[in-house]
DNA sequence: TCCCTTTTTGGTATCGATACCACTCTTGAT
DNA sequence: ATCAAGAGTGGTATCGATACCAAAAAGGGA
């Protein structure tokens, strides 16, 4: 930076401010640094300025994985509007593993970013007490606990849930069973459970869960698979099934079409999360569609943006139930 | 920093070497220092540490997208892997467009990382000259170019397309065409296509490409539905398709099932990648399999053993062509 | 013309850690 | 007992930017 400020003839804090703030500057001078900066290919050295400056244009990210397509559009929303915004992401992966967490924040924060994105939804006392300390800005995504811990942006699972039950009995399913959701750590899917038994409470229908907490059960597309050889042989008069993700919706209905079960009329099937894989013409599958991106995007400007988004306190980004074929 | 070595009544740089080099302390004040660290909750300042040591322990990535279930796996690997050295992962996409690598970079170089990883092909010069001026390790992934800029950790597409056409070869198939992967900026689509070409040049028979260059397709899913107004209408003696990606090839076998094609009596099919959804038992689907995880970990290795890894210059992660029922 | 306000500019201290060097204290061999 | 080698420790300068304050330059009204 001196050597910029020397070749413009400028002082170095002249340098600073043409990167910083230059409508503070001459337009004269400012065109003399920036030459001087090209020149001499001069990068900026961001340690030294969040240093002095106790601002590291970077914000932390903690997910529990990125190995999730809808978490992959978050990531994406979120770190192209920071980064349009002149600040970067720094990212960490627990997989899952609660306990990893605090370490993960621990050593976030010793890169003393400027804000916190978390996906999980329970934390450690441990972890209270750092971003207590810290002050700085922090992030909930994709659920609304009842007490963020600062701001929260995502969308109501058990609304989701209910609303779904609804759209099921209103074409005039009776026996609707609900498939998968119980895998430990994933209490997102057991909010949308909770809202489809509120929904059948509500219709005077008895739900019908399938598999039960205490069976282990594959997941994904196999589950979706498995229905058949489970859920629906034990019990031969269910003609729906709501299922916690578009993936188990996907492998029920290649089950389904293999076994020469017409859909929607012998068997209903519903999905959840609006992945590419439920959008495809392939499937036509009716399914909650979560705005994954906009959670991203709507979290960047809580972050650069915290006092607005402290106002709200809880930032509901919605979802949309999209009826197609299955239904 | 300074609390923590008056409390503990040391010297700051003691305090110091308790958290980077453990062993040089004696364990009486080791332990001392560790108890203060705890009563006070200090976290310790990388940015500062960042300046004076010239080393930030943060990496930086430069990926197309992460919205990508195999990129994901990689960045996973890349993450933990990092994190278990004690090093943080900055991540920036440009979505997949070349134009914005180098702003991306220079993003990146502002904040000093240790090294870099990148995901794109071709590189502006502009990006050559930056890396060049910085002399950190450079990793480039995904593939294997001839020239590395510096160590490149991925696998051969076109060898992998080699094989995969054999393999469909030595199943008896005469009319094999290549499905997908003309999209812009996917060259490793196209590398995979070029493989292809080189085993049916050698076996002696014509390739078949489909959709050509010029016509705009749709893409995943519903380029492989289209293929039986397509591709399959314009030639139907074809009797074997092979995939750009395990999403076409999935939309081929959905669809081959709405029409009552027998796969694999009446068309074989094949992917590429080895996702979740080709390895469930649902699709039964002869794939490539990409250990996507573990170029991340390898890559992670190359980052905090640069010299090792600039011996080898090019690591092969290899692939698995995976015999299943599809074929 | 002069004085006052506003804009533009630069010097210096500072952020919090580590590098470097110098020093003390062990330990073991002669 | 003496000395050399090595381990353990601390003081001080330093990394490269920005904050803070002061000063200079520019504009504007009387």
């Amino acid at each position: 930076m001196k050597d910029v400020a020397d070749l413009a003839s400028v002082g170095t804090i002249t340098v600073s401010r043409v990167l910083r703030t230059p409508e503070k500057v001459s337009e004269a001078k400012r065109n003399r640094v920036q030459k001087a900066i090209e020149q001499l290919g001069y990068v900026p050295d961001n340690t030294a300025g969040a240093l002095s400056s106790n601002k590291s244009r970077v914000f932390g990210a903690i997910v529990s994985t990125v190995n999730d397509s809808v978490f992959a559009q978050t990531l994406d929303g979120l770190s192209s509007t920071l980064r349009a915004a002149g600040y970067e992401l720094l990212l960490t992966s627990t997989n899952y593993d609660p306990a990893l967490e605090e370490d993960a924040l621990r050593a976030l924060l010793a890169r003393r970013p400027d804000g916190i994105v978390l996906t999980s939804t329970s934390h450690s006392s441990g972890v209270k007490n750092l971003l207590k300390s810290v002050n700085i800005p922090v992030v909930e995504i994709w659920q609304l606990p009842s007490q963020p811990l600062d701001i929260a942006v995502g969308f109501s699972n058990f609304q989701a849930g209910y609303d779904m039950a609804r759209h099921l009995i209103g074409k005039g399913k009776k026996n609707i069973a609900f498939i998968g959701g119980n895998e430990r750590g994933n209490d997102r899917g057991r909010r949308r459970r909770d809202g489809y038994i509120a929904a059948l409470a509500d219709a005077k229908v008895l739900p019908i869960i399938w598999p039960s907490e205490e069976q282990g059960s594959p997941s994904g597309l196999e589950l979706g698979a498995a229905v058949f050889e489970g859920c629906l042989k034990i019990n031969p008069a269910i003609n729906a099934l709501m299922c916690v993700s578009d993936q188990v919706a996907v492998g029920v209905i290649c089950e389904a079409t293999r076994r020469g079960v017409e859909v929607p009329s012998g068997l209903s099937v519903s999905g959840f999360g609006g992945f590419e894989l439920a959008m495809s013409s392939g499937f036509d599958l009716t399914t909650i569609e979560i705005p994954g991106r906009e959670i991203g995007v709507a979290s960047a400007k809580a972050l650069l943006n915290p006092e607005t988004a402290r106002a709200k306190k809880v930032i509901d980004v919605g979802y949309t139930l999209v009826e197609r074929g299955t239904t």
